[in-house]
DNA sequence: ATCATAGTCGTCTGCCTGACGATAAACACC
DNA sequence: GGTGTTTATCGTCAGGCAGACGACTATGAT
């Protein structure tokens, strides 16, 4: 096929955001309020264009940035900042996924741990947090009686699939801890699992289970009581990204 | 950010192609020849740009279809006919990564049984299954003593990419029988795993785990002796995708 | 002092895997 | 027809790991 530079189709590129964090005990993702047609008033996931010189990564990172402030966490710098983990998720594009134009939307999955205040130009009625299931349960209502609309565009899917991205992914990754501060402890850690899943594990075979593994967990020397109790050991995410064996999750 | 339809910055979007297949017990991709600036002359894998009116897995299916007269295989449709399995990869849209213009690819993994030989228009000096490690390794020299060129553009990277996909894909789920004709026997399947791995299974201990994995395999009553030695069992793919607990590739 | 809460260490049992012996059924060759 | 070679298939055994669960520890609340 001969190549024409002038004859090909022009596309619209963005990134989407899958925003997750742990909330009282829940799985909650980033959502915000369209200000405009389509799907105006409806909640939809942040996202923008990407720019013209910009890589797509560069523009997820952007995009991070400029709705939660946190900075993007390069996979390859082990260095653990203050940022959050970013990753490409999936690409949806279907012709009609919007209406007004050919849109190609690259998808990033970004997980944070629960500190960030949401932020939309300082708009608080404009993004918020919500559980996942809120935002995927279709014709429900949410917590505050408010009709929960589906999300707007193919979002509903794209937030499905970085939900069991993430699900699947702490099996046999070292990612939870993204979920968590710069130091925690194992019952933090049990609880994220717990909050992603769905499930409640039982916390000696947890505890066997992740300080057994060589490379997860660095002890930092500390300890904390601000979970009640005995106090915990503190720990900082280890080296390791590749959890082997992996943690399985309970079946069904 | 207001929105302005006429003032998105314009892309050219394509598919790319990792197309796998298993020949002379090694892993192979398609790889076809560059006719035209840049990297004329070179090989790339095949692709091409998406149409406007089309999904971006019609245009992966398409392109498939063009280059190896494959049919896609859904895989939300369990029935086996003769069509490869196929699935979005990842994208690539570095501003550099084409000379010309902006170009966003959204490369798809494509897996086959051996059968096919490859057409690109008849022409057979075009387009050839090559050893992945051929492809990958950068300058060394290919089976005929040519100097193996690295791929083109950043085909290196996607390449490396949907090999490694394929790697850890085939860990976790049924889908090396995807490299296998419609009826096969162990012995075939395991030497897709050592392929595609590039290590030497126990036979005995193969079989066992594929044999004890319900939904696996289901035995279809005919033997073979077309590989020697005592007749084998003919199987066909099962129901099951998700192997529990998986297939464990071999440390180092 | 007592209780509730959360963390940590052990034990036991069953399942799975890796290593490997043994047998079975075809073909090639003499 | 024997003999060797090749591949398939069944069995055995020991070690590792996970689930179930008992026991003990160290804090704060009342």
């Amino acid at each position: 096929m001969p190549y024409d530079p002038s004859a090909f189709p022009p596309f619209a590129v963005t990134v989407d955001l899958v925003v997750l964090t742990v909330r009282r005990h829940a799985l909650c993702a980033l959502a915000v309020r369209r200000g405009e047609q389509p799907f105006q008033g409806r909640w939809a996931l942040p996202g923008g264009f990407v720019r013209i010189d910009e890589d797509l990564s560069q523009a997820a990172a952007r995009e991070l940035e400029e709705e939660t402030g946190l900075c993007a966490h390069d996979p390859s710098v082990p260095a653990q900042d203050n940022g959050a983990h970013l990753e490409q998720l999936a690409t949806y594009g279907d012709p009609k996924r919007d209406p007004r134009m050919r849109v190609v939307s690259v998808a990033h999955l970004a997980l944070a741990p629960d500190l960030p205040a949401p932020r939309a130009g300082g708009d608080a009625n404009s993004a918020r947090w919500a559980p996942v299931e809120e935002l995927l349960q279709q014709g429900g209502y949410g917590r505050d009686g408010e009709q929960a609309a589906p999300l707007a565009f193919d979002h509903a899917q794209i937030l499905a699939d970085g939900v069991e991205r993430a699900r699947s992914k702490i099996e046999y990754s070292s990612l939870a801890t993204a979920f968590c501060p710069t130091e925690f402890t194992v019952g933090e850690l049990r609880r994220v699992y717990e909050a992603v899943w769905g499930v409640v594990l039982d916390p000696r075979n947890f505890h066997r289970k992740v300080t057994g593994t060589p490379g997860f967990l660095v002890p930092t020397g500390g300890t904390t009581t601000r979970q009640g109790g005995r106090p915990a050991q503190l720990f900082r995410a280890g080296g390791a990204t590749l959890l082997n064996p992996p943690m399985l999750r309970p079946e069904v």
